[in-house]
DNA sequence: ACACTATACGAACGATCGTGCGTAAAATAC
DNA sequence: GTATTTTACGCACGATCGTTCGTATAGTGT
């Protein structure tokens, strides 16, 4: 039944082959400064192969952002969902987050992130995708947020929302000023602010150690 | 004794047209998406003529970096200094930056949030320029709090660094927010988290009103 | 008066951009 | 076997990029 067509599947090897470099390049140069001719000799492939694997440009960007949200998944989402839903799913996906930026998961720091600033002025299908996908990220943490409110480990009064807010811009603030600066302690801050945070809220200090044990972090390196 | 070069005057004068185009331009499409070529013609000059005042493309976007400054001082820094230093200007800087982001006083949202992400992977003395404006903005808030503290408005053990960390990283975000999903929304959040967040560190409920009684902004827009 | 400096433009440079065309090779369909 | 589809490349197109050159104009010096 999963007849496989030969032609295609060499295709989509190839596609996925640039597509690795597409999304360490724009997440440097961001999704317009990348280009196809320098794209095709970071993939070693002709650019008018590029060309032929994605059409336009804008379909080639629209690709782009598939093949990063799908990297982000593996590298943040994945790793939470081992734990059961609750407090402790959100403190390991806001763990996970940060060694994600921290990792240089993608070279430029957190693709979402980059992509979100660079085309939020800029209207047209490639910014519809990406605050799609923004917001898809965003409520992925609201929703984890409220399963810890439905089972009591945070107060029922507790605005999912804002604390999501709340979280996701720590997270890009910590993120945007350990590129900008090069420095490790921005992910202090954040993880202060947050434990903080979801201590006021109510939170048990106990489960919350994953993300409050490691302020060494910054210590560390530089 | 101020003898002015009525050369210099004019072309200074120029610099200026040109550059109120520029940081316009720049906040939308970035300082690497700004070309001179649509430069000349918003500002309605010649291609050369922007070369001719500026030299070359580097030294453009370093009195891009300088003209928008320049604005955010204007729109944010001036207006908070006729508050005596303590908590009150911490408030209307605070207050001032929502304001000075929701009503677009960059065409494209903050010209910094916007260069920072873009710049923050790509060295180089562009980027550092970026970096440095940033990074005196932040100590810019970091004093303004540490004024507050030294007046007793906020407990001496306040973290100042981290406060300001905190607050720039919830601005940028509803920056960001209210650009991609347009809608001024994030503002309320941000508000709510920031009041939340000076109440927690011990500040008078009654100086935080400029902050806190604007939530309907969220209501009156979209 | 003359030399000098700064602004401003038109024109052109080589380089790179995104895209289309023609062709060859590989895989499928009949 | 002969069509057809998909990948992959070389090549060239028009457009735009940043930059440079020559020239003209306005203002400053002596």
């Amino acid at each position: 039944m999963t007849e496989i067509d030969g032609r295609k599947a060499r295709g989509d090897a190839s596609r996925r082959l640039v597509l690795a470099s597409a999304v360490d390049l724009a997440s440097i140069d961001g999704l317009d400064g990348l280009t196809i001719g320098q794209l095709a000799a970071a993939a070693s492939v002709s650019k008018s192969g590029v060309a032929t694997l994605f059409g336009t440009k804008q379909r080639l960007q629209l690709a782009t952002v598939d093949a990063a949200a799908q990297r982000f998944r593996e590298a943040v989402l994945e790793p939470a969902r081992v734990e059961p839903r609750g407090i402790r799913r959100v403190v390991v996906l806001l763990d996970r987050w940060i060694a994600y930026s921290r990792d240089r998961v993608f070279p430029g720091g957190c693709f979402f992130a980059s992509a979100a600033v660079e085309l939020d002025a800029k209207p047209g299908p490639v910014r519809d995708a990406v605050a799609q996908a923004f917001q898809s990220w965003n409520d992925y943490v609201r929703v984890a947020i409220g399963y810890a409110i439905d089972q009591g480990q945070l107060p029922p009064g507790t605005d999912a929302a804002q604390l999501a807010f709340e979280f996701i811009a720590l997270l890009d603030g910590a993120n945007t000023r350990s590129l900008l600066h090069d420095s490790n302690e921005p992910y202090m801050f954040t993880r202060r602010a947050m434990v903080a945070r979801l201590l006021a809220a109510g939170a048990d200090p106990e489960v919350l150690r994953p993300l409050a044990d490691v302020d060494d972090e910054a210590l560390a390196a530089r």
